[in-house]
DNA sequence: TGTACATCAGTGAACGCGCGTTCACTGATGTAC
DNA sequence: TGTACATCAGTGAACGCGCGTTCACTGATGTAC
């Protein structure tokens, strides 16, 4: 999740989508452009799904709701695993663009701090907005689902936001230095490959601190999401803030 | 999850195991006790195959398990969700009765830094040993399923754990005073509430550090757990405690 | 520009399997007189 | 102590439904000459 960002799209693409060499070729056909599109009403059938049943994923439900038989779906898709591969990559990348977009959106570069807010209340509205594909991505995996390395990719692209923020915040210091307990080199080893990954320039302490924070991220919106908190606190978007706001403070961001 | 203490185990117990007026009279008798083994039995048949399949619990595969007919556990669970709930019961149960036995184990109870440490570590070792049942606790929801009140009550067991420890450290600041930020007086009666329910005496801006923790705490465990950090940090153990460990120092426990 | 052929999307039936739940029934075990 | 009766566990068949996947097939659409 956190390392292994190089792959290749198109590959993944054409063994994703079952693109023959001839369509690539006739790029702009309109067979190649409809089959497009039938991808994407497939899975954004999938998707609503997703929804109501979990990832129980029905092929015959969804062909059902596409007034087609459900063996016409395997002209898209390989079987339903690989429905099921696809829509998770879409989710990391959807996720991720969500992520990146409201990094983007503040100005002063320099205002770490409030990337770092902005990124995670970016990544609470997705979520909330899409809440089947959260739990596909970050609940109970799938029984029998073995993920693809197809997935390794995508899977890291929201975690190299953080990463970003962090690399460009240059040296960060916490403010309780006095919790500086030392990691054992095989730990701080695996840190800083991950650093290396996701945040060049990041140190082992720093990248440690932010792994911390990205992991009461994921908790919170686990606990939110999955019902938690239900019934004990309802003032979710201010407890939210709180949580993440004291996560800049624990990683260092300047205020 | 952190409020609704009360409840009525008696009153449950008789619910989900359809106990009948008759067999509470002649306690000790045979027909009784066989029944509570066979209703044992089947929640251990139902647990293993937990493990496998998810929560996509069948009956008939346990019964076949059993060498019994499906319909022959309906003599001691009314449906499917039923024997869900029981358990999930359970399972709360067993997880917190792990934590408070790791706190007990604690002779110096003045030294809730180690109680914080070992109750952790407490949790993770359970939640490693029973992924399946973490699952159904702390991961995506089942779908259709609807957690009746009887898993009320018990929900808040582990976390109990945390507000006595809490409760019996006294006074707490956190060294980075600086981070206090103010919270809204409905957000903070919230809080207040959650700590009077886990956690008697305990203020809201401690309260609050201590739900950080405790949300941290299952962010990690879910991460381990769901391989998110599969292939990226082998380190583990080290690891999960440096999180605790930094929570600890969070919250404010001496050292 | 027209024709022959290959490729495609989608159909409908079938295989072989799964599931929760209900219901009438059989024996065995316990209880009350 | 013995008998009549009620209660229980468990059976086996059935209802009505679901599922993923395969396969031979029909038309339609595109491609190559």
């Amino acid at each position: 999740m956190f390392s292994e960002s190089g792959a290749h799209c198109q590959e993944q693409c054409s063994r994703l989508c079952h693109t023959s060499r001839m369509e690539r070729k006739t790029a702009g056909g309109i067979r190649a452009r409809v089959r497009a599109e039938m991808i994407d009403e497939i899975k954004a059938a999938a998707r609503r799904h997703l929804a109501t049943d979990g990832a129980n994923l029905s092929l015959r439900a969804i062909a059902r709701e596409l007034g087609m038989v459900s063996s016409a779906l395997y002209r898209y898709f390989g079987s339903r695993d690989e429905l099921l591969t696809a829509l998770i990559v879409d989710a990391y990348n959807d996720m991720g663009e969500a992520a990146e977009s409201a990094d983007r959106a503040i100005t002063d570069r320099t205002d770490t701090r409030a990337r770092w807010l902005a990124v995670s209340h970016a990544l609470r509205t997705w979520t909330l907005a899409n809440p089947a594909e959260y739990g596909l991505l970050y609940g109970t995996p799938v029984p029998g689902y073995v993920a693809p390395t197809d997935t390794l990719s995508p899977a890291t692209r929201p975690v190299r936001v953080l990463g970003k923020i962090l690399a460009e915040a240059g040296p960060l210091q916490s403010l309780d230095s006095a919790s500086n307990s030392t990691l054992s080199p095989a730990l701080s080893d695996e840190i800083r490959q991950i650093a290396a990954a996701t945040a060049p320039g990041v140190g082992d302490a720093a990248m440690a601190r932010g792994l911390i924070a990205w992991t009461l991220l994921f908790g919170a919106l686990s606990f939110e999401l999955f019902g938690r908190i239900n019934n004990t606190i309802n003032e979710r978007e201010e407890w939210f803030t709180h949580q993440v706001t004291e996560m800049a403070t624990y990683i260092g961001l300047p205020r």
